[in-house]
DNA sequence: TGCCGTTACTATCACGTGTAACCTATGACT
DNA sequence: AGTCATAGGTTACACGTGATAGTAACGGCA
């Protein structure tokens, strides 16, 4: 076999089909418009199929000026199972319309998003994490035809207020509801995390307002059992529940109580798998991270259809998930 | 402006320095073997810099037939913080050899992975799950240049067995050193996560074997303390000691033997955050996820530049981290 | 018969890039 | 003066594909 040299084109199939190229053409993608007799059809497709032949991506692209894959740009944070849910039902419902869903994690440390975008020239990205202006204008440079950031960009707000002052908003309220007047909302120390840990403290915080009440506590810790427990010390008896940022912050918080001697409600975020085996069982804010993921997909695919893709995300993709903790 | 129409090309840059296409391309690559001042070089960079040029992908890889992204396939199951980590890693290794890390989590219920390689035609792939053969056909097909899945393919073997039947391995010796001789081995009943659950359990068996130990009792739960607590009453008094597939598996069975009354010495694996805060805080094994990243990413390159990948992995990028469980 | 319309194709261009091949002054050397 | 090497470029081709324009054969119809 020639096999290590040449790939497999077009031509080739033209070739042993006995046919032109651009028959082939014709007949691989269904081009409208053309009288294709079934006989020839089949003759065209038994030979591709007997080449193994696979169009050549890049080639595609350059003519067609539409590349098919489409991209999440994933923060560097740490992702649980929730992300991985909604990717992959993102990726089930952007394959269903033909494009393939790649995710990128960026950290950050680099210019790396410049040159993911001239290395796939993708055909819609969309950010879990907001973009900076630069990166925007590089964007725009090489005419990237959807972006969907969360928030931040105005008329592209999909739903991102809902993922982080949402849930801050639905913790609050659920303390509230059992009565506590003063709150504190615990954020972990790493930097990373920060920005999302504003914006669910501020969801609190509004709730709080929402109800005549005053602002959250709002305290930073490390992630360990010590450092949760001065946090802990440190609210005296002003505090009478906690809001976490997320379910591992809310875990160092129980062990922090339990260090501290106190107990005090907590209430989690994102329903981790460990969540349902703490001590006490962890209530916490659930996010239907299928339905969001879903969500993301079609609002990508209208913005590639040149629609409005400003679709609400209903709110009952957050919901409290109530065990013992709180 | 103009601004929607058209895309920048290195035709644009050569009008604007008033040069042809060729020259810019040389100054660009900074083509070996070509004599060009130091006037026209600046005068080029700075047209391009003006324009924002930015090479398109697509023609570049049709051009040289060599596109600079690497492919991560991962698996569906659920990934934690320790593979976030090593991808991070593996992203920045070959970001500075100039290739750019995609990953992609496949969930197998498709034919996805065909369409990936021929949307993205990737430079270099790398399976963090064996591939089937149809899969290795199709590369094949389009000639991707690197392979490296995990186990099972002879001579590819980068470290798989290490992160898989080593881990079990590392529970099972860990457990015999604190004296334990009948052990259990507790998987998940995820059918996702079967054949690697399946993989650590051997590593435990071969442990056990060379310590002249009966093999290890394997226990199937389902994520949830009353499954766990039938596992550990259904073991009655034979068992001493259990090593659960990972972390979440252990903090279940930590949660089972509080319903049930009883208490084992347990050991995970991942050092998930929440094994540090969980009741006793867990005893598991980490994996330095970072230094793993790299060693994939070196072997990639290795690869690519046709030499040999079979790099291997020190052991001590797995260690048993010691807490109360066991 | 002459003209038109349809069928079933083929020939050709364009996409943007990398690079081998070519071209033209300018000195240097015999 | 003639030859030649070299710096400093320019031209032309190839990569594999999608689509547009063209063309030969053929049947229908006046």
């Amino acid at each position: 076999m020639a096999d290590k040299k040449r790939r497999i084109t077009s031509v080739d199939v033209a070739r042993e089909a006995g046919l032109s190229r651009g028959t082939v053409s014709f007949v691989l993608n269904n081009t409208p418009g053309q009288s294709i007799p079934e006989a020839t059809r089949q003759r065209v497709l038994q030979a591709a199929a007997r080449l193994g032949y696979t169009p050549y991506a890049p080639a595609r692209t350059l003519r067609s000026g539409r590349s098919d894959v489409a991209l999440f740009v994933l923060p560097d944070w740490p992702q649980g199972p929730t992300m991985a849910a909604l990717v992959d039902r993102a990726a089930q419902v952007l394959g269903e319309a033909g494009l393939t869903l790649i995710t990128h994690v960026h950290a950050g440390h680099d210019d790396g998003l410049m040159k993911l975008w001239s290395a796939l020239s993708p055909a819609a990205v969309f950010g879990m994490r907001p973009f900076t202006g630069e990166e925007l204008e590089g964007m725009r440079r090489v005419r990237i035809p959807a972006v969907l950031p969360p928030s931040e960009q105005p008329g592209y707000d999909i739903g991102g207020s809902l993922w982080i002052s949402g849930v801050g908003r639905l913790q609050a309220r659920y303390l509230i509801g059992k009565g506590h007047e003063r709150l504190a909302y615990v954020v972990p120390d790493d930097p990373r995390l920060s920005a999302l840990g504003r914006g669910r403290a501020e969801g609190a915080a509004q709730a709080c307002a929402e109800a005549g009440l005053p602002e959250p506590v709002v305290s930073t810790i490390a992630m360990d059992a010590g450092s949760a427990a001065e946090a802990v010390v440190g609210w005296e008896a002003t505090v009478t529940a906690a809001c976490a940022y997320n379910d591992e912050v809310a875990l160092a918080l129980l062990a922090g109580m339990r260090a501290a001697g106190s107990s005090l409600p907590v209430i989690g975020a994102d329903d981790i798998p460990a969540a349902r085996f703490a001590v006490p069982p962890l209530t916490t804010v659930a996010q239907d991270s299928g339905e969001i993921g879903e969500h993301i997909a079609r609002a990508l695919l209208r913005v590639l259809n040149d629609e409005d893709p400003a679709l609400e995300l209903p709110a009952s993709v957050i919901h409290v998930v109530e065990r013992e903790s709180a």
